[in-house]
RNA sequence: GGCGCUAUCGUCUAGGGGUUAGGACGUGAGAUUCUCAAUCUUAAAACCCGGGUUCGAUUCCCGGUAGCGCUACCA
């Protein structure tokens, strides 16, 4: 196949949008939150419904903030979630060296020839022009808009500069920004998830494109020869999406009002603008924008909680959106990717609900593997257990077999440490201490029964198996007449610390196979023993 | 202040000019279990307010209110 008219004919349909072609374009400034993987779970699925192309686009204008680590672990969740891209930027230290896509580089600060390129074309066709305006008087002006007339807008008066002047700001050295020139026509777009949206001319104002040098410092030069700064985001942005030929740009709806510049843009380029889909925003249950203060909000840190990827992915898909038969709550991304449609978008903004993403985690927790879950877990019971590559068979599945009976019993991984905690050791005085147990413990029957259970297990040689703890058990109620929760309470508290648990035909195994292990964890004898006293 | 977006059970949502306004999470009750969890059954729980259009509005239109976003040479 030949490469060049290959992407020649590919490039015609993408430009006559034959082919969906979406983009993931996130700033590395931090990790990658649950908006944001929002975001690009809606690009990714919208794209793979139609057979598009999933474009990830590093925005890293902003230098200061912009970090290699976080795009690497931006990269790192993604993939996490499942949700692969088709074009993107060479990844450092990544498996590959290699850029994917043809509409490269894929990262904005190594595009900077190429806004400036565009800017020229900008300036020398009047679409744009140098705004000498010191930030003193931007401020000033921008003050006495606000009085007079409310609204916050640039006068446009470097526009109207004569050449004469502009030659001489130049010659003096002056620093500038670019500026473009609004028409005076309403700014219109399509929204998917919200339909036509517009905005009147005044109130975009003549927007900066290309920072001045002086909020350029320590950047990357923009080009030879090239007297101007950085660009601005929606500058960049709409630059990259138009040239990338992204036919639909799927974001953030704080977004919105930064649409009508981009459009702009687009106009003074003569650019077919593209359809927009404005995601609402998360937020927390005080409504405020989800963050930190509100418990757990990026991918990774999920993930660190045992959260498994198919809930995370499968919450954040309902979140803002639902299934055709107004029912389905349970989606693998396969079904997704067959069920997805940004017209069943919804527009209004989310409250987070922790305790939905638990009942999913859940849900996708009965429904994985054991061994999964063993490689998943093990991370937990470092200071339990040998490391998985040194770890003998035996150990393996026991490990399997304590999972089994108490992944079932968490919301996510990490809280299985504590959970089975009284497994790997036992603390009889805990146990006495604790006020619901030495209610229980009180009573005349508690003590009854403990004695007799101490007596089988004296005379007991090897494991305590199922079988032998429910034939005493009957004993005991035939020879007492104590049962129920007089009779299983104390043997309870006296083997596991609570009067609580999983049952004991499933749990008595893991504790006694558990104790031929090696790994210290104390025989149902250990316990009864050390609890009653010899 | 200006501009914009949004508005159905506590939460996520379905629906749509006439409906017993549906589902899910959560919550309450019951069943089961030694107990907890799980499971099953079941209950309570919603169309922001005001006007208009209409025979009829929760649904369409306008206004109000509230929440959120933007209002940077941040992204």
């Amino acid at each position: 196949m030949g490469c060049g008219r290959a992407f020649t004919s590919y490039h015609r349909k993408v430009m006559e949008r034959k082919y969906v072609r979406v983009r993931f374009a996130p700033s590395p400034t931090g990790l990658l939150h649950v908006g944001n993987a929002r975001t690009a779970l809606y690009n990714w699925l919208f794209a793979r419904r139609a057979g598009g192309t999933f474009v990830l686009r590093i925005e890293d204008t902003d230098l200061d903030r912009s970090e290699v680590r976080y795009e690497a672990q931006l990269m790192e969740d993604l993939r996490w979630l499942g949700l692969d891209w088709d074009e993107g930027p060479v990844e450092t230290g990544g498996a590959s060296d290699e850029e994917r896509g043809k509409f490269g580089p894929y990262r904005q600060s190594e595009r900077l020839a190429i806004y400036a390129e565009h800017t020229e074309r900008l300036l020398a066709e009047g679409k744009a022009y140098r705004c000498f305006c010191t930030p003193e008087e931007l401020d000033a002006e921008r003050k006495r808009a606000a009085a007079w007339r409310g609204q916050q807008v640039y006068s446009g008066r470097c526009g109207r500069l004569s050449s004469a002047e502009i030659e001489q700001n130049l010659a003096a050295g002056k620093p500038f920004a670019v500026r473009l020139k609004i028409e005076d026509h309403p700014l219109r777009f399509h929204d998917l998830v919200r339909g036509e949206v517009e905005f009147a001319p005044e109130v975009v104002s003549d927007p900066i494109l290309v920072r001045s040098r002086n909020y350029s410092e320590g950047l990357p030069s923009a080009g030879p020869g090239s007297g101007m700064g950085v660009p601005v985001y929606n500058y960049a942005a709409a630059i990259d999406d138009a040239l990338m030929a992204i036919t639909h740009v799927i974001r953030g709806d704080d977004h919105i009002s930064n649409t009508p510049k981009q459009v702009a843009i687009y106009e003074a380029f003569g650019w077919r603008t593209p359809e927009f889909a404005h995601l609402s925003t998360i937020l927390g249950p005080d409504r405020e924008r989800l963050s930190k203060r509100h418990g757990a909000t990026s991918i990774s840190t999920f993930r660190e909680m045992g959260y498994l990827s198919e809930a995370l992915v499968n919450y954040l898909a309902l979140l803002g959106w639902g299934a055709e038969d107004g029912k389905t709550e349970t989606f693998t991304l396969d079904e997704l990717t067959r069920a997805f449609s940004l017209e069943r978008v919804t527009p209004s903004p989310a409250i987070f609900d922790f305790a939905k993403l638990d009942w999913l985690n859940r849900h996708y927790l009965k429904l994985a593997a054991p061994a999964r879950l063993a490689a998943l877990a093990w991370g937990y019971f470092a200071d339990r257990l040998p490391s998985p590559d040194a770890c003998p068979k035996p150990v393996k599945d026991w490990f399997e077999k304590l999972l089994a009976l108490f992944v079932p019993a968490v919301d996510h991984l990490d809280q299985l440490p504590s959970k089975t905690a009284f497994v790997f050791g036992f603390a009889p005085d805990a146990a006495r201490a604790n006020q619901e147990n030495a209610a229980v413990l009180a009573a005349d029957s508690a003590r009854i029964v403990l004695a007799e259970f101490a007596n089988r297990i004296r005379a007991h040689e090897g494991p305590v198996t199922a079988e032998v703890f429910k034939a005493w058990i009957d004993e005991i109620k035939a020879a007492t007449g104590i049962k129920g929760k007089e009779l299983f309470h104390p043997v309870r508290i006296a083997i596991t610390g609570a009067h609580s648990g999983r049952e004991f035909d499933k749990l008595l195994p893991i504790i006694e196979d558990g104790a031929a292990l090696g790994l210290g964890i104390p025989s149902v004898r250990d316990r009864v023993e050390r609890f009653v006293g010899v």
